[in-house]
DNA sequence: CCTACCGATCGGTAGG
DNA sequence: CCTACCGATCGGTAGG
């Protein structure tokens, strides 16, 4: 319960400190850039040190951004199932957790921005790693989808996966100004509402 | 009419030839890697010749890359007005353009996988030009969506938006196997599909 | 956390 | 289309 972060090395407060500061700017540069696109010496300009002390902190750039991706997943999950939990019509918790999960999506200011597809822009020694930890983290909408009274034609698989893609993918479209998140969420949701009739 | 490539040096017919291959190979590197983790030497290999060769048929890595996108987008409206134009009834032809943008997307021997998105991935000195390239090719949609008889509460523009982002991502999750491209192109429909009652 | 550096790889070019 | 090469940049490390 100490919440200390699995580090290999002395965390003392300063330090961790340091390290989340490290992650936040390179989550926001990974997502702004992708993964290759974002050198070790680039986050390190933006945090104010050397290349080479960013390994001090981080094994690696892969460990690095293994780590932001699994924060930003737990953060994720932890923030939709506060916000589902507030109703219990199947529909609204599903808006519910749309809603949270575009709004983080859609936070550039966001500490979690994961670049949550075009995995083929990472190496693949990790991605299996990513994926896993994906996987788990969309229980969450595959219960979500299976409580909903959907009518019986529509595949409840392909369903979910299509409508992750939406969330996921967002950023890449939205422009602050025309609608907010908020409305999207609506209109997203518009979309997939295929109430069985009975 | 001669249909000879805009190239800036002699183009006989097995350079022309030449320049198709290298285009076709890099096309499903690009694909596959993203445009950061395909190196010109990567893409030499595998025509079968040496990295300085690729620049007696390209100017540079971005100029492949934008003829690439630019050849692949025009194929791919030419094969998707010629499936709309076998129907008349606005959801059938939307669900013709569908199904064949999926099949394009989604057949990893097609001469065009052009990366729709992710353009984050792209240097920003090209941006703009594919940007507009895309704009034009989505033209196609926004004249299929504006003709559906769509409840009026739905944002067509949002509307046009989210399903072309579900047929370009859709090689992100696809696995050959389970499913069918017209089963998912069908399944797509079945949830867009949200016809006004008069 | 800095200094100083390594080997590898990259896009690209001159000259033939 | 090959040979031979350039400068730049990359992830990462030793030693302090």
């Amino acid at each position: 319960m100490s919440g200390a972060p699995q580090t290999h090395h002395p965390h003392d407060a300063s330090s961790a400190e340091r390290r989340r500061e490290i992650l936040e700017i390179s989550a926001q540069l990974f997502a702004e850039r992708g993964y290759r696109g974002t050198s070790m010496r680039h986050i390190a300009e933006k945090v104010g040190m050397l290349p080479g002390s960013l390994y001090y902190h981080f094994r690696s750039k892969e460990s690095l951004f293994v780590d932001i991706h699994d924060r930003a997943l737990d953060e994720t999950a932890a923030r939709i199932e506060a916000a589902m939990s507030l109703h219990t019509d199947p529909w609204d918790r599903l808006e519910a957790a749309c809603a949270e999960m575009l709004d983080i999506q859609l936070n550039p200011a966001s500490l979690t921005l994961p670049i949550m597809n075009n995995l083929h822009s990472v190496p693949e020694e990790v991605t299996d790693a990513l994926v896993r930890k994906r996987d788990e983290f969309e229980l969450i909408f595959r219960r979500l989808v299976d409580a909903l009274p959907l009518e019986e034609d529509i595949d409840r698989s392909i369903y979910r996966i299509l409508l992750l893609r939406q969330l996921n993918t967002a950023d890449g479209w939205y422009r602050e100004g025309r609608l907010t998140r908020r409305e999207i969420a609506r209109q997203i949701l518009r979309i997939f509402r295929h109430a069985r009739t009975d």
